[in-house]
DNA sequence: TAGTGGTCTAGACCACAGC
DNA sequence: CTGTGGTCTAGACCACTAG
């Protein structure tokens, strides 16, 4: 018997071989969906563990939704659910700095109020005195995005004394104040007469509208409407069960 | 010592209780991002287990990207994440539904080609024979959503003796299609004339573009791109990492 | 260098779904 | 009712790192 520490194990865990070796098998379409993987008892004779081990393999699988257990029959290969990606949402100065473009960053409003004045701010729940922000963010000096935001003082005071004409909300908060809960929304609008005016923009001309709301134990921390020029921006989203990710995958469009 | 499999256990396991009372503290900001949870040997105390189980108990807050752990050090809660949230990817039927209108589908065309044509498949890599198809969703009897996809018949042979008159190609391909690895972009566009019309808009009127590549086991089966009436229609995204849900917060705005 | 997390074992009992 | 997954234990060794 082996002890799991031991120095002729290879660079990773036993369970984490096995539970690879099995994602292969499933990339590769040998064990298509629906195919039931070998029980725990067969993996642990196979690999000359304990079924523990193998119990952690499998289990890894099917937290990443590769496959689904049940108790007699076994263990089978999933099939993929459709209804759910990752999506990236970007911070806007490195998605402009990934194009090769300089980024800038511009204030055009910021004041304090005594409730919440943006209209889907209201979902933040009930606030005291927040900050609202209004700036631009620019590529090669072009207007790239329109962004406005509430800051909910309550979640973060330090904003009150904060200079956010020389900073970017985003980024100031972003690491400073931690949250626990997200929301984003994502839709197509067509900006009004001042957004397109600060975008330099038609009317007619459509935009990707983000709506990011944030929570920190249930209270609001801070409401965020970004408004991105049309032509220059996309969202990616991929659904890739985590366990399938390959390095040799990835590739750079 | 208790056995787990033990009849005085209640509903849930143990490691799983261990979880849940961390991810309580978590939430309620009883102990906020950076504080140190108890080491393993103290929860396995605390709890009077093994501390195989207080581990197994962290390791899933670890998955879930709550804590991160350091040797020597211990266990810290963890900052949340800001470039990564779970999108729903609506299936265009049931979003009609969920808004309480009437859902009807519409061929526009369909015909068998011998390699891709619409632009951004060549993403999907090399394909013989594919099946193009338009089509037109209606809400209420109004345009909802124009599509244009390409069926890989290689990857699904089945879809050449498919009447899509009657189904609509996604509903169709749904489970009965596996993949492995999708891809989505979601950007903003004005419509070119032809879409205009079919979706009974103006040409300026700014509609959200949802494309969707699809591969099985590195080959290609699906590209569609799925143009909504921007008024309509958003896209929701949430992080809250899994751990971190309740039944309590879900609202139904 | 001491103490933490990381891993593994050999065995055990239980619940439950197929057969 | 059999056999699978689900869970847990008591102990062990190792790697790494923080102090």
């Amino acid at each position: 018997m082996r002890a799991p520490g031991n120095a002729d194990r290879p660079i990773r865990a036993l369970h984490q071989r096995i539970t690879d070796d099995i994602v292969a098998k499933i990339r590769s379409g040998a064990w298509p969906p629906g195919f039931r993987i070998p029980f725990e008892h067969e993996l642990s004779m196979q690999y000359g563990c304990a079924r523990a081990t193998a119990n952690k393999a499998v289990l890894a699988l099917t937290a990443a939704g590769l496959v689904e257990r049940r108790r007699r029959a076994g263990s089978f290969v999933a099939l993929p659910p459709i209804q759910s990606a990752v999506l990236e949402i970007p911070d806007i100065e490195s998605e402009i700095n990934r194009q090769h473009l300089t980024y800038a960053y511009e204030l055009v409003s910021c004041r304090k109020r005594r409730g919440l004045s943006l209209p889907d701010a209201a979902d933040l729940g009930p606030c005291g005195p927040v900050l609202e922000i209004r700036c631009r963010h620019l590529a090669d000096a072009r207007p790239f995005a329109f962004e406005e935001r509430i800051i909910n003082l309550a979640a973060a005071p330090e904003a009150a004394t904060t200079d956010f004409a020389r900073s970017a909300p985003g980024a100031w908060l972003s690491g400073r104040v931690a949250w626990t809960q997200a929301r984003h929304a994502i839709s197509a609008v067509n900006p009004d007469v001042a957004v397109a005016e600060l975008l330099e923009i038609p009317q007619t001309s459509a935009c990707l509208a983000l709506k990011r709301w944030t929570w920190r134990a249930g209270l609001g921390v801070t409401y965020a409407r970004q408004i991105f020029r049309g032509e220059a921006f996309e969202l990616v989203a991929r659904f890739t069960p985590a366990l399938m990710e390959r390095a040799s995958d990835h590739h750079y469009p």
